[in-house]
DNA sequence: CGTGCGATTATCT
DNA sequence: GATAATCGCACGC
């Protein structure tokens, strides 16, 4: 089953997402091997853009598979991606990181830019703001197909399962309703792959009085 | 080594 | 006006 192909995004969410590792991403010259992705299943999940029913930014969930859902967070940073299940279902599989398999010095110009050392190789696509700093998407990229082969932003690759021992997780950093967040374990990674990002819990933020401020 | 915090703005209430 | 699916750096052990 090529990526190419959108039927197999079509399905289960929870199915999907360890068929997705191993896969590539593509966009700008930089391609990126899956090791760890994210599922968010739409309306049912307190952690899911797509909770509270569908908004102007997470319309895009709720349309036909295989599109990019991106979005902009903590003021600097973009997030991809890739909407799946049927349309109205508004799952969708975050891309958390992966290796860079082509594109190095790409990759690590936009990775490096402005620092005095550069990362070390791992760490270029090593978590989902990385991945898309290394792959130069942003904001514009919301929408775009991502099974269209002549697209700029495109997902490749075939069924990489074979073989591979996928590891399951709480997600990270999700402090949406539901208390810690982690009571689903909808994280997926390659099990060992030196790529995967480490595990942050959700930032408790501590209510402060604003009359104890200063 | 691990833990804590500030940056910075689109998006929603 | 508040919040956030994060990151990188500072600091303490």
């Amino acid at each position: 089953m090529s990526s190419h192909d959108r039927g197999w995004l079509a399905g289960d969410v929870l199915d999907i997402a360890p068929r997705l590792l191993g896969r590539v991403v593509r966009h700008a010259g930089v391609a990126i091997r899956l090791s760890e992705v994210e599922a968010y299943c739409g309306p049912d999940d307190p952690g899911s853009h797509a909770f509270r029913g569908p908004t102007p930014r997470s319309q895009i969930m709720f349309g036909q598979a295989g599109h990019a859902y991106v979005y902009f967070s903590y003021g600097m940073h973009h997030c991809l991606n890739v909407v799946c299940g049927p349309p109205g279902t508004a799952a969708a599989l975050l891309l958390r990181a992966g290796e860079v398999v082509e594109g190095e010095a790409a990759a690590r110009s936009r990775r490096d830019r402005g620092r005095q050392r550069p990362h070390a190789f791992v760490d270029l696509a090593r978590g989902p703001a990385r991945l898309t700093s290394a792959l130069g998407v942003d904001l514009q990229h919301n929408g775009a197909d991502v099974c269209d082969p002549a697209g700029d932003l495109v997902l490749d690759g075939h069924e990489q399962l074979e073989g591979r021992s996928v590891s399951t997780g709480a997600r990270v950093g999700v402090s949406g309703a539901g208390g810690d967040g982690s009571a689903y374990p909808w994280r997926f990674w390659i099990t060992g792959d030196p790529t995967v990002s480490a595990y942050r819990a959700a930032k408790s933020r501590r209510a402060v009085p604003p009359s104890a401020a200063r």
